[in-house]
DNA sequence: GTCTTAATAT
DNA sequence: TATATTAAGA
């Protein structure tokens, strides 16, 4: 199968860059007709995608690095698995929905993938979520509003707004995440921890994030919430 | 009833 | 491997 190199092939160079993996920012051809209007300049101009002057809440984005998704996109759920058949099938189409961590994460904004169309014609089955960085922002995001006390799967749930997504979805990502997190607290230096010394100091870690904490995010989520408790 | 954790299944 | 499911305890 001849995967979609082309965006590799664009982005092959990008392909390195950290930023635009993990916001998984689809291709320019994907992008365009899906949130034309809503492209910052500045992305917009990064990607080389012809914007049409169009009124744009201005300081919206800080950063343009930084650009996500408008608060009002509904991110779809990649889903698969449809009936008993869970043939392993060698071929890679059912991964492609799969690019979690690959260079090419951006594919998650897959047609016909809302989980209300994802019953092709039965099976109501249970449909795989794919945790595509965009799903996992979202929720890294509701987690950390809501705090280490109030992180719950219903309350993340309800934040995160993402139809299809269910309390059992966000529990088992939680516990994971949870697992995830000890880790990191356990070994803050890093997973390979080096030799008996450093060569030089080694304080690079703790980003103190005063600035670069995304407050972008949060924001958005609590206008999503607000709005929908206002109901 | 919900949350957390662990074990287990797919 | 990643995610889901289940069960037990809080």
């Amino acid at each position: 199968m001849k995967d979609d190199d082309d965006d590799g092939g664009a982005g092959s160079g990008a392909c390195g860059r950290v930023l635009e993996w993990e916001h998984g920012l689809p291709t320019a051809e994907e992008l365009t007709p899906v949130s034309h209007p809503l492209i910052p300049p500045a992305l917009a101009a990064a990607f080389g995608i012809d914007v049409p002057r169009t009124a744009f809440p201005s300081s919206a984005f800080d950063s343009p690095a930084l650009a996500r998704k408008p608060p009002n996109t509904r991110l779809s759920l990649g889903c698969y698995g449809e009936d008993d058949d869970e043939k392993e099938e060698e071929g890679k189409s059912e991964v492609a929905a799969y690019t979690t961590g690959a260079c090419g994460g951006g594919k998650s904004e897959d047609a016909a993938s809302a989980s209300g169309a994802c019953r092709g014609g039965r099976a109501e089955k249970k449909a795989r979520i794919a945790w595509t960085p965009e799903l996992h922002n979202r929720f890294v995001a509701a987690v950390e509003h809501l705090g280490d006390k109030g992180a719950v799967p219903k309350a993340i749930v309800r934040l995160m707004n993402v139809e299809g997504l269910t309390r059992e979805n966000v529990a088992s990502h939680l516990q994971k995440y949870r697992i995830y997190l000890k880790q990191q607290a356990r070994s803050p230096a890093g997973p390979q921890p080096p030799p008996a010394y450093s060569p030089s100091d080694s304080r690079p870690q703790q980003p103190s994030d005063t600035s670069t904490r995304s407050t972008c995010d949060i924001e958005k989520l609590e206008r999503d919430k607000e709005a929908r408790k206002d109901k």
